[in-house]
DNA sequence: CTATAATATCGTAATATTGCAATATTATAA
DNA sequence: TTATAATATTGCAATATTACGATATTATAG
């Protein structure tokens, strides 16, 4: 096989999910990181700081802006990367409340 | 090709990829509300829960197990299996810090 | 128009993940 | 000893992910 099987399960899983496979590569990751500190980066700078090639480092951030977690504005033949506040509040809350429900039901 | 390239980053980095990775596929995400829920289940339950069978359910409670975010007692020829509470607490320190962290710089 | 520079996409090879049938292992019950 | 039951492991096919060279696309500079 290798089909995940997603409609075995509730919208509120698969999505908990999908998000957390977004932040389960460490390049993502530190992307995330990188753009938080420096605000407004472009691809090249981001791909020369984590040291993978520029269409590898496309292809992550490419991953992490479907999930809604990054924005991106043009300028000339530049595209730069920040991070959408909003989304990554709402990611927050996702994880939190996963982590607080689980260790309330089984430490009652 | 196909290798994540781990060494490029920092272990912080790769822990909360790691972590992320057994958060990835909601059939570990469903497991842990279900476990969360019983407190003390057995892999044949959790199949028939999940709908996977019970390899499949096995191999996914491992998985969970190796990030030590569960705990197992045998009786009989049962196995059954909780939450590790501590670990699920270190995990949500984890993920919190990361997205504080991430808010934190961006939005100065 | 001709570089140059930044980014995105395509194609592809290497590796990893997912899922389950079949089978092995382990412990209890008859 | 011989079922029976729960779990783990093996083997394998299908699919997904990762990475990058080559190339396309787009915008600016000379």
């Amino acid at each position: 096989m290798g089909l995940t099987k997603k409609y075995l399960h509730s919208n509120q899983v698969n999505l908990l999910a999908d998000m957390a496979k977004v932040l389960s590569h460490p390049a993502r990751v530190a992307i995330l990181n990188y753009i938080g500190d420096c605000d407004g980066c472009l691809c090249t700078g981001i791909a020369e700081h984590i040291g993978l090639s520029q269409p590898t480092t496309s292809q992550h951030l490419e991953v992490i802006r479907k999930s809604g977690l990054l924005d991106s504005r043009v300028e000339g033949n530049s595209r730069y990367y920040t991070i959408n506040t909003q989304r990554l509040s709402e990611l927050k809350s996702l994880f939190v409340d996963f982590f607080s429900s689980t260790q309330a039901k089984c430490c009652p």
